[in-house]
DNA sequence: CTGCGTGCAAAGTATTTGCAAACCG
DNA sequence: CGGTTTGCAAATACTTTGCACGCAG
């Protein structure tokens, strides 16, 4: 959550903590939201002297590929990314309406590892579950919306 | 699988039923496996006198829209589709080598939708599911070349 | 005929790259 | 210091749009 936090944890990625890094780092965690690199490099402008846009792709690049963060896949395919805290294997819903991000505790692996081997004879490298809907609060003002 | 049956197919799309439409069908039916704008766009141009790569994205955009085509969510960000006969909803394994897509006899839906409306209290909108892996053969090649 | 469909040219725009300067460890 | 990291400017490349002509129904 801390800086500390964040130093330790670009160390062991073997990243160099620098205050760019640890800005995204900073931002990202603050939120329970996905967010793209635009909106990101505004905020991260504010907090610091200078930083160009190049810079937030490659540090939100670097930090997907190192899996501290996460890729979201968007119908409009603009990248958006989450830090989530939770470390173990998981998957998320997001609410189209907000972009709150929230944890699933459901993951199909072995279900599909299964039907994969057993059918296909195929190898499984990875796999993609979004759930994307309506959070609930989002939910009732639609509701509302459509009653009016 | 021939033309009479996309014909029918586009009408009942409400598009109407163009030589470049039939075209973008039949050349995605043939394939096994998922294809780009600019690959089709490709093999469009050798059946047919001239077509347009803007027309080729209008197609399969549409096409996708309707649900008569899969939009595959590649890495490279880039467009991906493919024609799957198959006409309940169900999910997809891709093999990142060879490009072929294979269905998969397994649907989380009824989990997920449990867990969100359990836990989340949330509205389940859509999901994507898709594996990424290696199909058999192309799994046996990666063992002889690793092995070499 | 009448509006949908298409070709062509041109724009758009998110994302990436190259390189010199700055900086972390 | 030495290799990373970053800013800036420019490029890239995929994808979209506008508009006039052509064709399906």
């Amino acid at each position: 959550m801390n800086n500390e936090h964040f130093i330790r944890l670009l160390k062991q990625l073997q990243l160099k903590a620098t205050p760019r890094r640890l800005a995204v780092l900073s931002i990202l965690a603050r939120e329970r939201a996905y967010a793209g690199p635009e909106e990101i490099w505004k905020k991260l402008k504010r907090k610091l002297n200078t930083i160009g846009l190049p810079t937030v792709y490659r540090i939100l690049e670097e930090l997907s590929d190192k899996g501290v963060i996460t890729k979201i896949i968007h119908p409009s395919r603009q990248l958006y990314y989450y830090y989530c805290e939770n470390a173990g294997h998981h998957h998320h819903f997001i609410c189209v309406s907000c972009r709150k991000v929230e944890d699933l505790n459901f993951c199909a692996s072995r279900e599909i590892e299964n039907e994969v081997s057993r059918n296909l004879k195929g190898t499984v490298l990875s796999h993609i579950l979004q759930i994307n809907g309506l959070c609930e609060p989002c939910s009732r003002k639609k509701g509302e919306i459509n009653a009016s």
